[in-house]
DNA sequence: CTGCTTGCAAATCTTTTGCATTGAA
DNA sequence: TTCAATGCAAAAGATTTGCAAGCAG
């Protein structure tokens, strides 16, 4: 996990801003986690960070491309955003609530591309959900 | 707009609910609008409908099928779902914060189902966001 | 050192709930 | 009439802010 850190401190530094404690220990309650969402973080660092600071770091971390919030249902959640992961869209499942990645596709980019183009509309980014049932809770069901 | 209304009526039968008259000025809010947030929806009939009601009434919609919410940005809004509208998806400007709709391509849902099916997954919905630049605002920035 | 960051407490805003009353069928 | 829906007030939960104290560079 030196590498992922390594890349948080370079990020900061770009932005003019420098790696504490706190950002450690948020960054580190992010890295290789599924989504959380913005309770599960502040209850995943409770003891070490204050509610107030997890707020004030995952809003920088998103200023700075660190983070990167999406719509899981109702709520939203966090996780690294794609320079640290690979970019990615996300299954949710409706039973048994757990999301899964679901990775880049290059046909569907250029979809979006397109249909964003055909509105005289720049794509700057996107989001995209797909809910659902997965292999698990289907079979069972 | 006596059909939608027609509409309205039928679907809360079909789930046994009646058509009273805090539906109907909520439904109203909501008919022919791009897409709002809670709070907006609220001040929109507060005159005449409390906020609890709102809030109770909303989630009822979403349950039946009547709204749906849905992620722009950091905020979730509220329209009418494409049993009342068309499917579509939306546009978000990140300059003015507009919300354009994305009319349905047939080509981009073949996709997200081929997507969803070779993870084993069985899609039940999705949700799009594109995010980027209007019309207006790429032209004036 | 010096300024940016943090913790803590309090203020805000959003959403939910209990309960007595009202309304639709 | 009768049960569900509504308004109102209060509770819960989520997010933000002011300020004094602590830490990174």
């Amino acid at each position: 996990m030196a590498e992922p850190l390594e890349q948080l401190k370079n990020t900061l530094k770009q932005h003019g801003q420098s790696l504490t404690k706190a950002r450690q220990v948020i960054f580190a309650a992010l890295v290789d986690k599924e989504p959380q969402t913005m309770r599960e973080v502040v209850a995943g660092c409770a003891e070490q960070v204050d509610r107030a600071s997890v707020y004030r770091t995952i809003a920088l971390f998103e200023r700075i491309g660190v983070v990167q919030r999406l719509q899981i249902g109702w709520k939203y959640k966090l996780e690294l955003s794609d320079a640290f992961h690979h970019h990615h869209h996300h299954l949710t499942c409706l039973k048994c609530g757990r999301t899964f990645p679901l990775p880049a596709d290059e046909q569907l980019e250029k979809r979006l591309k397109a249909l964003a183009g055909s509105r005289n509309f720049i794509m700057r980014g996107h989001q995209l959900e797909i809910q659902g049932l997965c292999q698990t809770c289907h079979k069972t069901s």
